[in-house]
DNA sequence: ATCATTAGTATATTTTAGTAAACTATAGTA
DNA sequence: TACTATAGTTTACTAAAATATACTAATGAT
């Protein structure tokens, strides 16, 4: 039994289908996994998103102590966004997913403009 | 570039990022990675759930090919649902995503009745 | 003077996912 | 006769999440 910030847990991985239980906190990280992005950038990358949806996914993020936010005194303004200790150390997961999807790929799509 | 169900996706990941977009079909797919069980059994264990919930995250894992449906001629009825074999390939995903969970738990959970 | 830029916030609206509760069929049991 | 069990379905409702749109501050460029 796990207590994290007021909740219980009866096994360690519920910790994680918590805090991805959406398709864009994961895929965030994702994006992250090779280096800082702006907001924009990452806006751009997730379209469709509202600023209001990414502004709070990445708030999620930073207090999962997952992701850290770095402000620069800048105009017009820049905040870089970069994988945490505990983000990189997400990166044997997203491996497992990459590898999993494009055999997932492989037998039910079809691939395009490979490159 | 991916065509996948009439959706277009520019890498194999987000076919995952999509499947996994709750916190439930991931789950599922994790207690069925110990054998199989029956639809009041993985209700259970998913407690608070609804039996509709259920149900249509059950038929979407099937229709993703992966999870099996196998139902027996029986009174009262018996559903068992398996892991297909793409369903079983998500195994070493899984098995990290434990990996990490228990080391986010270490940090900064604290771990009461261990056994 | 006005436009463009960035990283958001604010407000109101819509969409979606999930809930609760009741119901189905079938057979065995009290 | 009524109750139990299983594996759902159906209906109506609600709460949460996402959307669209407009807005802000500060500066440089046109």
């Amino acid at each position: 039994m796990i207590k994290l910030n007021g909740n219980t847990y009866q096994f360690s991985a519920e910790i994680f289908f918590e805090m991805f239980d959406d398709r864009l906190k994961l895929m965030i990280i994702w994006y992250l996994s090779n280096g800082s992005m702006r907001f924009k950038e990452l806006s751009n990358y997730l379209q469709p998103i509202t600023n209001k949806t990414l502004s709070s996914k990445l708030k999620q993020l930073e207090e999962l102590h997952l992701i850290k936010r770095e402000v620069f005194a800048e105009v017009p303004p820049r905040v870089e966004y970069t994988l945490s200790a505990h983000g990189q150390q997400l990166k044997p997961v997203i491996d497992e997913v990459v590898a999993w999807s494009q055999h997932y790929a492989k037998t039910f799509g079809q691939t395009i403009n490979e490159e």
